[in-house]
DNA sequence: ATCGTGTGAGAAAAGGTTTTCTCGCCTTCA
DNA sequence: TGAAGGCGAGAAAACCTTTTCTCACACGAT
């Protein structure tokens, strides 16, 4: 079914059948209204390579990542293609692990492919993809990974969000916060706890470990352990952490809210929701993240300026039954 | 830098060009390198959609999933995506929720995109995708999920795969095995479970609940005030609910592996790894089935016959620590 | 009646690649 | 020496759509 079998059905020439379809061009409205009906009768749906081999624009994006689980990914993509749908962009996904040469076979095949752009994500922001995107013929978005200089780059404001929780924990009315976290090398970590301290202040110390549950057992073990006062709350570096802090409390008789309360960093449903309490939690807004970039992409696509630099998307909190209290407004 | 440019570079026509490229046609292997040569150095890359509109094939292909979390669809994505990327072959991912609107978009977007093929994927092998794929002008293959009339479907071999756990859990030397499985109206739940009895007996009965870990505690819950002798080991319907069952085992001071040995279903390694301890579990090799519905589609796509049914591919035993035993072949 | 103007519609080129067909020339054999 | 055959390479069509250009015609005005 080409434009060709619309014009001959409605006894046209093509010209004046794409000029018709398109809504473009001069023509007596009955003749645009006829070619239109048939090509509605016959079931015609313009080829889009060849459109795009003239329009120099696929209509099509890429989104690449190096993270295996798809635990930030994946809603980026949804917020992506969310945004996309409707301006008739698909988005080719490419999970590259952290093989360069992997990332490069992918970034060839997308050029091939005539992308519209390329959107770059990760697991942390503060790592490069293992693939050099810095001179690519077409734009480049990162998202939710570093980018480089002079590029577009979106991400969570994890200071805000930090601070969102702790002064949730503050209202509530603790005072001795304790914060575990993941490994200090990672830049997310020492921006929360920076924001940590500036609300909290040093009532108690920051724990750093690695980010998995066995690390929040530990923690407050050794917390718990030590002579002296006990926190009243913790706040987490991730709903990993949180899940085996509250776990871990709830074996040593501790009461969750009551006693302590607990916040956790992510929003990870599947984490967050199955936690006994299920956790209060801050959430990246990562499906906004992929929308902002998805239009951001485009925008470039199409040409528009856009302020290059570091875009920060604030996050929210997610009050569920760990801290007590049930809404951030009250 | 298209075929254009290399062939003025080299002082040859766009046909030499084009031939010398491919290895086909008949020329001179000195005219054949240089081209070569020429085109390596000024960096051409084929236009893919120019070649797609003369070939028919534009070595993209669709998956369209409704699993939102991408617990199943992710391991299919990365086994599709590995298979075939040695191809040249790329991915549309589509995530349609289960807005029928919505997946009516995606396909339609996918076909104007002309895909060599749609390879659809869900979260569970007894239900549709809603969007009817039957008719569609390209082959299409089912990935875990339900396919249609004379398609070709590709699912894990549960019965196969409970059949390993229990018999594992036999070898172990247990005898009152039970079994904490989600709702009763999934296809696989039935599955599991007669596969269960067919090993196990009906020393213990089958317990069906919701696919989380509340269940799994709470079936705990039930089996340990229950009168009479008490499980030596449990087979979980999945990772959530051995997740839950584990939890609640030691919180009731009964050991795992010592005293019961917990096998789960999923191999979902971010449930199963951060259990304490981790759990044993079945994988259902979804990567596998990736690879395996892109090697198919690929076949259809370049007319290869494929036998159309269900096609069954089996699961593996991944052993960790909570069943005692340390290899299944010991 | 003629010129100009505006309107409807078609012809043709363009986009990048592959493939078939054709053509000229050189070699080889009779 | 002439014919046949093989080899190297180019011309052109094809894929499908959009867009610009051109053309024919009718109508109003001079």
């Amino acid at each position: 079914m080409t434009i060709h079998d619309v014009a001959a059905a409605a006894g046209v020439s093509i010209s004046t059948a794409s000029k018709a379809l398109n809504n473009t061009g001069r023509m007596g409205a009955e003749t645009r209204e006829r070619v239109k009906r048939i090509a509605g009768e016959i079931g015609f749906r313009p080829n889009a390579l060849a459109r795009g081999l003239l329009s120099k624009r696929s209509f099509t994006i890429g989104l690449l990542t190096n993270d295996t689980y798809g635990r930030f990914t994946l809603p980026v993509m949804a917020g992506i293609s969310e945004a996309l749908v409707d301006h008739g962009v698909s988005v080719f996904l490419c999970a590259i692990e952290d093989d360069p040469a992997l990332g490069q076979i992918h970034v060839e095949a997308m050029l091939d492919k005539q992308v519209d752009g390329i959107i770059a994500s990760g697991k942390r922001m503060d790592r490069r993809l293992p693939v050099d995107l810095s001179s690519l013929p077409v734009p480049v978005v990162y998202a939710f990974t570093e980018g480089t200089e002079n590029s577009v780059t979106l991400r969570s404001d994890d200071a805000q969000g930090a601070r969102l929780a702790v002064e949730w924990l503050v209202k509530l009315g603790r005072r001795r916060i304790a914060h575990i976290t993941g490994p200090e090398d990672f830049f997310s970590v020492r921006e929360r706890a920076s924001a940590y301290r500036g609300v909290a202040g040093d009532v108690e110390p920051v724990l750093y470990g690695i980010w998995a549950e066995s690390w929040g057992h530990e923690a407050v073990g050794s917390i718990w352990s030590r002579p002296g006062e006990k926190p009243d709350a913790i706040f987490c570096g991730n709903d990993q952490i949180a899940r085996g802090v509250v776990d871990a409390l709830r074996e040593r008789g501790v009461r969750v809210p009551e006693d302590v309360s607990v916040v956790g960093f992510d929003n990870w449903e599947i984490v967050a929701a199955q936690t006994r309490p299920p956790l209060t939690s801050v959430d990246m807004g990562l499906k906004e993240l992929g929308r902002e970039a998805g239009l951001t992409v485009l925008a470039l696509a199409e040409g528009r300026r856009v302020e290059p630099g570091v875009r920060k998307l604030p996050c929210r909190l997610v009050v569920r039954q760990s801290c007590g209290g049930m809404s951030p407004t009250e």
